[in-house]
DNA sequence: AGCACGCCGACT
DNA sequence: GTCGGCGTGCTC
């Protein structure tokens, strides 16, 4: 009888066989989908071979349901991907694979119809429209204006603009607007001239075209305004003008639709995005787009590596360093990682671009494995900034502004600059102190205090969402002098608007930046220079360009300096040189101060005075120190339950039976840098060992082995290789 | 993960 | 007498 090996979505790390029954085992082929039952009920598994013939099967093996698509929806190229990851990372195949698909079609339901897209293109009529339209119709205006810049996809034109639909509908009907073939299949059209090169982008666009077809992985290491955009979009072009498929990865939602929008702009190129912020049948239909070669270039964040690629040519990661590119729960997985991975199986190049790149980067470049190119000339002006610091011992201080960066925001402003504070750490305080008797409003299910939200009148733990009324008065003793204690965005916000009564400041943190488009709006505005003041997270760190900003402060460079995490340093460099390189591009000379009580630390100092190469090879050097990543690989068994001791006993017993004489040195097992989160106390068992071979000889032994304990079964656990942070 | 089976406590 | 708690076992 024909049997067939199916994956299924469970957390079973092994395959399971069926019977082709009276199914025609021509249809069964490797990466079909198929329903079949399961236990007591039914469900949507992968063939992963073709069947084959077995006399008297082992097992009495139940017949396959019925077989979902016509052609096999996964490629042979995306299971294998799909092995490798599950290899890799000890994870379910059948789940690697769920994670692989979109929603609707992991479901089951039928591949959606799809077509490639047209673009959205200004009329004639819609010029002269939009010059003689009312200033009320503010969305159909901004509408067409956006299209006057140069023609978009529908889906592209309503990521900037989520809510031109109705306005869309109108234009097309009144004539104002309309479909255009896009470019595709090889015809690559020019619709917008190239800027001028450097010579630094002329060379290394030329190294780039020099490279023998296959695999090669380039690190293209290029400060900011060196312009690495543009030679992704010349990579690109060779590769539309191959008929070829790229795909581009970018570490957030946020950025996707700008790259999106240049290669629509310039080439007129068919494009699909591929993130989060799609719906499900959107995600399904990019996909499909892309399975089918209907688009050329893939936009998307972590999880578009999986996206299957009818015609692969290049794949980019833009700010590789970013640590968003690996996933925290579940499938555990680098998208950077795998993408080189898949770089490497479909011999086609990849370039990790960024202005920072990731320490195990720079590592790599220097072992050979990657090529190492660098832009270091801005391409609109000559001098990076100034970087200073304050040193803010025995500093007055207003709310954690010492007066050197008050006085620097000031100086800037006068000279009509922008200015920018970074500070990682949204809310009004980290905690709320009782003056009279010390207590500190704790979470009540995590081992952290609560952020005040003054704005909201809120109490909010940032690790579990738990949240209440801000108190009147103090639980414990009743004293009503309830005061904030350390700074957040909320409250350097505050502070300034007091400082700069007439200035318009804007706090861009995922509070504020909640409804879809916000943060372009207010891009849009700071770039007209609406903004005169930006507050701001992580999200003002990444990929977005501020022409008139020219003066930018870090408020909270110690926590870098006192954590205890290990990359804690190296993301703090990052960042620094990330905000350095969005200052001063107007041609005034820009500026930037770090607040610190460690200006002598002397890793700070290098970063300063010697940049961000040196600070990484001094970092480097104490990596190789302590034996940490790049020079030993860490792979981490991570444990929760809701019984104190319940975590730390079961990886004691999991560190019991590991394999002995493997090399691989376990260290633990301790409770985690937050002990209870949610609810949950966690603890870690951290491995570590100079071989990765031998590492993953051992993980998969003694996974195979824990999983026996019935310890493993009242909690959970995972297990983190190449984790990010130790935490 | 689901889902069923099974063996003990407090309800109508 | 049953309803239901969650420990244990299994899924081709």
């Amino acid at each position: 009888m024909k049997l067939v090996s199916v994956a299924i979505p469970a957390p079973l790390r092994r395959r399971f066989d069926y019977a082709a029954g009276d199914i025609d085992p021509a249809l069964l082929l490797p990466g079909v989908l198929v329903r079949v039952p399961f236990g007591r009920r039914e469900q949507i598994g992968v063939v992963l071979e073709a069947p084959r013939e077995v006399a008297a099967p082992e097992f009495e093996c139940r017949p396959v349901t019925a077989v979902l698509d016509p052609a096999p929806l996964l490629d042979a190229e995306l299971l294998a991907l799909c092995q490798w990851a599950a290899d890799y990372y000890h994870y379910p195949l059948g789940e690697v694979l769920a994670a692989a698909l979109p929603g609707p079609l992991r479901h089951g339901k039928p591949a959606p119809s799809t077509a490639a897209p047209t673009l959205l293109s200004l009329t004639a009529a819609g010029s002269e429209a939009l010059a003689a339209l009312p200033a009320r119709s503010a969305a159909l205006k901004a509408l067409l204006e956006k299209l006057g810049e140069g023609a978009l996809s529908r889906a592209t034109l309503l990521e900037a603009q989520p809510k031109a639909a109705p306005a869309l509908r109108r234009a097309l009907a009144q004539n104002w607007v309309e479909h255009v073939a896009a470019a595709g299949g090889g015809a690559v059209r020019m619709l917008e001239t190239p800027p001028p090169l450097t010579t630094e982008q002329s060379a290394a666009l030329a190294s780039l075209r020099a490279a023998p077809p296959g695999y090669a992985a380039t690190l293209l290491e290029g400060v900011t305004g060196s312009g690495k955009t543009e030679i992704y979009l010349q990579l690109t072009a060779d590769a539309l003008e191959r008929g070829q498929q790229v795909l581009v990865l970018a570490p957030e939602i946020g950025l996707t639709p700008q790259l999106a929008e240049r290669f629509e702009r310039r080439f007129g190129a068919r494009v699909a995005s591929y993130h989060s912020g799609l719906s499900d049948n959107e995600r399904a239909r990019s996909w499909m787009r892309a399975r089918r070669g209907e688009v050329d270039v893939i936009v998307g964040t972590r999880s578009a590596v999986f996206v299957p690629l009818a015609r692969p040519g290049l794949i980019l990661i833009d700010e590789e360093h970013d640590v968003s590119y690996k996933q925290q729960e579940g499938l555990r997985y680098s998208a950077r990682d795998l993408a080189l991975i898949r770089a490497r199986r479909l011999r086609i190049p990849a370039v990790l671009g960024s202005a920072t790149p990731a320490l195990e980067s720079r590592h790599n470049a220097a072992a050979g494995r990657y090529r190492h190119l660098r832009l270091q000339q801005r391409v609109f002006s000559a001098a990076g900034p100034r970087i200073g610091v304050v040193d803010m011992r025995a500093q007055p201080l207003k709310h954690g502004l010492s007066v050197p960066l008050l006085d620097g925001v000031e100086r800037h402003l006068a000279a009509g600059g922008q200015a920018l504070l970074f500070l990682n750490r949204r809310g009004y305080a980290p905690a709320l102190l009782c003056h009279d008797c010390g207590w500190v409003a704790p979470c009540p299910n995590c081992d952290a205090r609560m952020t005040l939200h003054r704005a909201r009148k809120r109490l909010i733990c940032h690790h579990c969402g738990h949240a209440v009324s801000m108190p009147l008065a103090c639980p414990d003793c009743g004293g009503t002098t309830l005061v904030p204690v350390g700074q957040g965005t909320e409250r350097v916000e505050d502070t300034l608007r007091l400082r700069f009564p007439e200035r318009r400041i804007e706090r861009f943190d995922s509070d504020r930046l909640g409804r879809a488009g916000e943060l372009e709006r207010l891009l849009a505005d700071v770039r007209s220079g609406a903004i005169d003041i930006l507050v701001g997270t992580q999200v003002l760190a990444k990929g977005h360009d501020f022409a008139g900003l020219s003066f930018a402060g870090v408020l909270d460079v110690d926590q870098a300096l006192y954590g205890s995490d290990f990359r804690a340093l190296e993301r703090m460099g990052q960042l620094v040189t990330q905000v350095a390189g969005r200052v001063g591009r107007t041609g005034q000379p820009g500026e930037v101060l770090l607040q610190t009580h460690q200006p002598e630390h002397p890793l700070l100092r290098v970063l300063i005075d010697q940049g961000y190469p040196a600070f990484c090879e001094a970092l480097l050097k104490e990596r190789r120190d302590f034996g940490l990543p790049p020079f030993a690989h860490l792979a981490l068994l991570r444990a929760e339950a809701r019984e104190e001791g319940e975590a730390l006993a079961f990886l004691k017993q999991a560190r019991d039976r590991m394999p002995q004489g493997s090399g691989i040195e376990a260290l633990g097992p301790a409770p985690a840098g937050m002990a209870r989160r949610a609810g949950y106390h966690r603890a870690q068992l951290l491995l570590r060992g100079t071989s990765r071979t031998a590492l993953h000889q051992l993980l998969e032994q003694w996974i195979t082995d824990i999983e026996t304990l019935p310890a493993g079964r009242r909690l959970r656990w995972s297990v983190d290789v190449d984790p990010a942070d130790l935490f």
